[in-house]
DNA sequence: ATTTTAACTAATCAATCGATTAGTTTTAGG
DNA sequence: CCTAAAACTAATCGATTGATTAGTTAAAAT
């Protein structure tokens, strides 16, 4: 029998979603994700096959934690202000410890725009369509609304959900909270 | 005396632009550049110095078209509705000719974050000083408004801006009009 | 016509990229 | 104890990166 691991694939996935959260897919060399990860490139290559597939695990990870925000979502969806609380949860999300990293996600589909690998963007558009259907559900909780008008909430939820992904890199708190604050202001 | 340059250096940069515009600085290599401005690295190197400094004057060179639609911004601001005449014509200008190409500025701050370059950094900021004083204008015209709302709307303003930047590259057209729309129904 | 100057071409530099190879060490089964 | 299997280390692969060098060409000034 082969001697066993040496690292703990859970724990050093967690260091590579950190610096691809961080630096961004192109930016994070093997040579980095090595010395981080504190494994040597070819232990890298047999237990993730290459750079694209450990970046497809490390944005797996970070879904799955940004599940634990989007979880709170779907146990207390009561309308408008669940939005609002997810939005709040997820701005925080975006910049935890103050790290000024964003969101993986909406840093990736920022990074490569549509000409996003298949797998990559399918992984993405995945949560994408699950942050819809709660929109949905949420604008329609407890009021009458038309279609139009609820598709058109939806897309500018969606914007907007994107754009605050893109501020937790770039923007204050202050300019995030009175985001917040004024597009559930009238919604 | 030497001979002529065999390109014009305007022309060469609006190229440049084109391809930052595109694929961001990292992933555009000065073999690209060089390939699509029709001229050598060496040419490259003689005009403009190095990479950094033909992405600022590419930058510089859209910062100055997208000025044009700035103009236009400053010569009729008559309240909110000339804001949202803005946002529609900075949506239309990140995805000109439907290239999904987004707003170079907003991509490169996505693409740097806090660490960008103090000179490149300098040239973004200003541009979005000069925003927020439109938007301060355009907010307070023949209307009271207290400068707590005041600046909570500008930044507001600053960052559905930005995240309209962002859609430009992953959005696609009824998104962001419902977007747009959905902002200024109530503002 | 000769000289001077810079624009030009092509080749190449060291550094780094993702990926892989060759060879060593560890560990459990026979 | 010996063997087999896989985890491991270190070195290196060819390709590409930004930048630069050496040598050639063109054109105005003398």
């Amino acid at each position: 029998m082969p001697r066993e691991k040496q690292y703990n694939e859970a724990e050093v996935i967690e260091r590579a979603m950190v610096l691809f959260w961080k630096n961004g897919y192109k930016s994070t060399s093997l040579r980095m994700l090595s010395k981080e990860m504190g494994i040597n490139q070819f232990s890298i290559n047999a237990s993730f096959g290459n750079k694209k597939n450990l970046f497809l695990e490390s944005l797996k990870l970070y879904k799955s934690k940004l599940q634990q925000v989007l979880k709170k979502f779907e146990d207390s969806s009561n309308g408008k202000d669940s939005i609002k609380n997810f939005f709040y949860a997820f701005a925080a999300f975006s910049n935890q410890d103050n790290n000024k990293r964003g969101c993986l996600m909406v840093n990736t589909m920022s990074e490569f725009g549509l000409e996003i690998d298949e797998q990559v963007g399918a992984v993405i558009s995945n949560y994408g369509e699950k942050l819809r259907g709660l929109f949905k559900k949420n604008l329609e909780f407890n009021t009458a609304i038309d279609s139009v008008t609820l598709n058109k909430q939806i897309n500018f939820l969606v914007l907007a959900i994107g754009g605050l992904g893109l501020a937790g890199k770039i923007q204050n708190n202050t300019v995030i909270e009175d985001y917040i604050e004024m597009t559930f202001k009238n919604l």
